[in-house]
DNA sequence: CCTATGACGCCGG
DNA sequence: GCCGGCGCCATAG
């Protein structure tokens, strides 16, 4: 696994349940120039560790782009109504008052 | 090497 | 606000 996978993947570990984040915030927030890479990790992720909440990472609009990466088509669709989020028409319901930013990380706590 | 292909996103019309 | 075009960059062939 390369270093930046393994960055990206602790950030997505990172995501508290019930809240979302984008492949764009998770790319600048690490400088790595391209948020394909973000979706392009994630899609490996599950090799290394099935652990690591992939569901909770969506496109900058909040629809569920990364769905049919899954076990199956609603898998990630199923996994974050689980943690109480409404998807919709595959877009996250509410988008704006459940993004999450790793910049919210506080090292304090 | 060179081209195509993304779990993307910005910008201009 | 919706498209289309383009930049992005790792990987596969």
């Amino acid at each position: 696994m390369t270093a930046y996978q393994q960055d990206i993947f602790d950030i997505v570990r990172l995501i508290p349940k019930g809240r979302v984040t984008t492949y764009g915030r998770i790319a600048d927030y690490l400088a790595l120039g391209s948020a394909r890479m973000v979706g392009w990790a994630l899609n490996q992720s599950h090799v290394f560790d099935a652990t690591i909440p992939a569901h909770r990472v969506v496109n900058r609009k909040g629809e569920l782009t990364g769905r049919l990466h899954f076990e199956s088509p609603n898998r990630m669709q199923e996994l974050l109504e689980k943690e109480g989020l409404i998807i919709k028409n595959h877009c996250v319901q509410n988008f704006e008052n459940h993004i999450w930013s790793p910049e919210e990380i506080d090292p304090d706590c």
